[in-house]
RNA sequence: GGAAGAUUAGCUCAGUUGGGAGAGCGUCUGCCUUACAAGCAGAGGGUCACAGGUUCGAGCCCUGUAUCUUCCA
């Protein structure tokens, strides 16, 4: 073995062998219990980013620990068609060779696509394969799979035959550069600078002007009325009169409606139903016309008058300055105001009167929330995102579904060519070329939905993967698509199986750059995970994303924190080298030696079986962070930096039965350790599995550590402690006295009784190795040399003699700084025990435990105290 | 306007039934102790944002305030 933890050889090949082997496949074993997670599908044109690495390694982690469980797991990939964003790459493609989709047509744009799609599907798959994630690809879905589409199919015309997907002319959010519609929650909300126009609508009748304020000047063209709050005073006598609409030359109305807000700027607005949805509402409840005024495009439309063919924002600098010109601009004061702008293009979002499809969301909503108060609810991780989904949900808006796109799954109605009638089937009319498709597609979304049932076989109930894995068991994801995805499959599982589709969804936060912010393209802060994997190695990447966060906690992505995470598996590496370089011909450690266990190995195998009892228990709470804690505190700090040192007293020595004891301990140990980081670091601890002796053919199909009551030893444990103890006391006394350890000193040890004592005498060979004492003496009966180093510990006192090297004051002023700590624990736990409060109403074990703190603090004052006396006399 | 999160060591962050505050990185001192110098040993460093409250006991529970962030309208 190399001296250096080397990734790129660790992970070499290894992917492969794994795929080759079966490893990832459901082991369809029926006495198991199944567990299933469905991967998030990323979208085929991307790549995977650093996001996705978090959550499929999260994933992978739940699935190698069921797999190692025992369990019948799968892991089931796939991708999503993406609609827009793939489809804006197609055409931005098209556009570099100066073409359009409409010089294709609809056919051979969409094999274009397709084309796409398999490409960037094969570079999604190789980084699948370098984040080690153990996916059964026999299982790959894509959204418009037939299957899927079937899926996609079926739901739309049941929905639609229940009533719950209409059809209909509404304001929309229209995306200008994409044209297409988008749903409420693609649209994203900024602060936008902006002017608050003042203009004046001069009465019809000559009586006078009033004054209106907008931001959008450009939509006046389409202006209907003019709107106050019914009954209000100031402008009561104008209701029912008229204005004219500047520049335009037309007459409209003053009417009264409550959606008016008398206090907000003049009182008064004017009513545009065609390009706001406030106003369609209002235009509604009048009657109103509705005015479109301009094109898909965000130009201005005929209806705009001299202003037909600008853009909206063109038209709109235009219209201000003839107002301004013509004396109807009053003032234009700047203000910061939200503004939509499309999630995919970041085109300003513009409020369109549009046909659309729409999924009416009141009843499944309804039924959802009902849902979430039975015990087939789904369970959100952490718990108060189930309070952001359920919030949601109580005031969900209506779906828009369709989009104006060619990529995706098309809308499954028909219109009659000659009588206009409208036919929704899974299925084209018989007579098909009387009819004509809906042209849109359905958002991406629609189809994901479905992704925890659809992938399954579903909508064939008998499929014998639905049937077995569905109900999935997690769902793993960003807390910032709980409402894009979670909530929708939530209710369409609900809808169309009867169940959850997840028992639980685990949500992880953003990863955000080295100062906080999110990562973007416009900023240019994102991280490729696949470069970070060419640096540090994917396992560290793993250990990285999983033991970095608290659950649903955002993140900040540093090299220096993934170097820690290398620093950490190069530790494991070479202690696994020292424990195979020291095994000589031992098996594998199927069991540890019952006999023979001296204190050090009652001990680690006492704090191995502590540690995976607690491993368990938080992998059971999705516990990640806390697992990597405790994983990396007693691999370093217990396993290595005592353990492995402690070893080598023995494995240096001559006695042949306590070598190869120690052997045995040594690599059952280095065993487990294995076992439980697999899941978290699959490569590096296959690839020493497989270097030491081993029974079985890899860990991804080893069995997971269990606890082992046996190995319980609690008076190991405080035994190792007290020596543990000793032995820092006699390190710290060496670096107080810059006494390194090539230096010979003698060491006398004082131990406070003879349990102690027996202790030290039995592992003097680890205090020899420890401490480098030139002599070691230890007796109940010591007198304290009068020049010496001293060092208090619950149950001894160890001394350094240097007559020749001490300085007597800077000891003396040590002890007396040790004496100050002491004193202020013996106050604290004094204070506890003289409370009354304290000692009726805290545990006895607690109020017990501090009696026996203040005993030893005692004792250890007092011999301070002698200590002191006698360094003073010297 | 509504909701959620954050505020803990110089920096980045943990801290899960309330019982003397931890890690990584950085800092200081000393070590090539034959697994690892990307390491080892030792040290220093925190009125847990602030103000109240509950409790024998609060980083943790409750109320309020401040600052920052995010989501929704």
């Amino acid at each position: 073995m190399d001296t250096k933890y080397n990734h790129i050889e660790v992970e070499a090949g290894r992917y492969q062998e794994w795929v080759d082997a079966g490893l990832f496949k459901p082991s369809g074993d029926q006495n198991a219990k199944p567990y299933a997670i469905v991967i998030p599908p990323p979208n085929v044109t991307g790549k995977l980013h650093l996001g996705h690495a978090w959550d499929t390694t999260i994933q992978d982690i739940l699935i190698r620990e069921k797999r190692m469980q025992g369990f019948d797991t799968l892991y089931l990939p796939g991708m999503d068609h993406a609609g827009i964003a793939t489809q804006a790459k197609v055409e931005a493609k098209l556009r570099a060779e100066n073409k359009t989709r409409f010089d294709l047509g609809r056919t051979r744009f969409e094999a274009e696509v397709w084309k796409w799609k398999e490409d960037y599907a094969q570079i999604i798959r190789s980084q699948w394969a370098k984040m080690g994630l153990s996916l059964d690809y026999s299982r790959e879905r894509f959204t418009l799979d037939e299957g899927l589409s079937k899926a996609v199919r079926k739901v739309f015309v049941q929905l639609y035959n229940k009533g719950l997907i209409y059809r209909g002319e509404y304001i929309i959010n229209w995306d200008p550069e994409l044209q297409t519609a988008l749903s409420d929650i693609e649209v994203e909300h900024q602060d936008d600078q902006g002017a608050f126009y003042h203009v004046r609508y001069p009465l019809a009748d000559g009586s006078g002007d009033i004054e209106i304020a907008t931001t959008r000047p450009e939509t006046m063209p389409g202006d209907v009325a003019i709107a106050i709050h019914p009954g209000d005073e100031r402008y009561q006598d104008l209701v029912g009169k008229e204005v004219i609409l500047p520049l335009f030359d037309r007459k409209i109305p003053i009417i009264e409606d409550h959606y008016v807000d008398p206090e907000f700027g003049t009182g008064m607005v004017k009513i545009t139903p065609a390009h706001d949805p406030n106003d369609f509402k209002v235009g509604n409840r009048h009657n109103l016309a509705r005015l479109n005024v301009m094109n898909a495009d965000g130009t201005m439309n005929e209806n705009a008058g001299i202003y037909q063919g600008l853009d909206r924002f063109v038209a709109r600098k235009k219209i201000v300055a003839d107002l301004k010109e013509q004396g109807y601009l009053l003032s234009a004061d700047p203000i910061t105001h939200s503004v939509g702008h499309s999630e995919r293009s970041g085109a300003q979002v513009e409020p369109r009167l549009s046909t659309q499809w729409f999924v009416k969301m009141q009843p499944l909503a309804e039924m959802t929330l009902k849902n979430q108060q039975t015990a087939d609810k789904v369970n959100f991780v952490p718990t108060r995102f189930e309070h952001t989904f359920e919030q949601w949900m109580n005031d969900v808006h209506d779906w828009v579904i369709s989009r104006q796109l060619w990529w995706g799954h098309r809308i499954p109605a028909w219109y009659n060519k000659q009588t206009g009638e409208m036919y929704v089937g899974e299925q084209a009319p018989e007579d098909e070329q009387n009819w004509e498709q809906d042209p849109d597609v359905l958002d991406t979304w629609f189809s994901s939905a479905l992704w925890p049932f659809s992938t399954l076989g579903w909508p064939d109930e008998e499929n014998p993967d639905f049937k077995r894995y569905f109900p999935t068991n997690a769902l793993v994801t960003g807390y910032d698509i709980i409402f894009f995805w979670v909530a929708r499959m939530i209710f369409q599982g609900l809808e169309f199986t009867g169940q959850r589709p997840f028992k639980d969804v685990i949500l992880h936060g953003l990863m955000r750059d080295e100062q906080g912010r999110k990562m973007s393209k416009s900023l240019g802060n994102g991280i490729d995970p696949m470069d970070v994997i060419d640096k540090y190695g994917v396992d560290a990447l793993r250990w990285f994303l999983v033991t970095g966060s608290a659950p649903g906690q955002d993140t900040r992505f540093s090299y220096e924190k993934v170097g820690a995470a290398w620093n950490f598996i190069n530790k494991i590496w070479n202690a696994s080298r020292f424990v195979i370089m020291n095994l000589e011909d031992v098996k594998a450690p199927t069991t540890f030696p019952q006999d023979n266990l001296d204190l050090a190995d009652k001990w680690i195998l006492a704090r191995l079986n502590t540690t995976i009892a607690k491993v368990l228990q938080l992998f059971e709470k999705y516990e990640f962070g806390e697992v990597g804690r405790l994983l990396y505190n007693f691999i370093w700090d217990e396993f290595c930096d005592w353990y492995i040192e402690l070893s080598k007293a023995t494995l240096t020595g001559d006695d042949e039965q306590s070598k190869n004891n120690k052997r045995t301990v040594l690599v059952y140990v280095l065993d487990q350790i294995l076992r439980l980081l697999h899941p978290i670091m699959p490569f590096v601890t296959e690839k020493i599995w497989l270097t030491m002796p081993h029974s079985g053919e890899s860990l991804v199909t080893a069995e997971y550590p269990t606890v082992n009551l046996e190995l319980e030893d609690e008076k190991a444990v405080k035994q190792m402690t007290a020596l543990i103890q000793t032995i820092k006391a006699i390190r710290q006394i060496r670096s107080e006295a810059n006494a390194p350890l090539s230096s010979p000193v003698d060491i006398l040890i004082r131990p406070k009784n003879q349990e102690m004592l027996t202790i030290l005498q039995n592992n003097q060979e680890y205090l020899n190795r420890l401490g480098h004492p030139k002599d070691l003496v230890m007796q109940l009966d010591l007198v304290a040399p009068k020049l010496a180093m001293t060092q208090v510990v619950d149950n001894a006192e160890v001394y350094m003699p240097l007559s020749e090297l001490i300085d007597l004051d800077e000891e003396v002023k040590r002890q007396e700084k040790e004496l100050n700590k002491l004193q202020k624990d013996i106050d604290f736990v004094n204070n506890k025990l003289n409370n009354a409060g304290f000692v009726k109403n805290a545990p006895a074990e607690l109020v017990a435990k501090q009696k026996t703190k203040l005993a030893e603090y005692q004792a250890r004052q007092q011999s301070i105290e002698q200590r002191i006396i006698e360094l003073k006399n010297a």
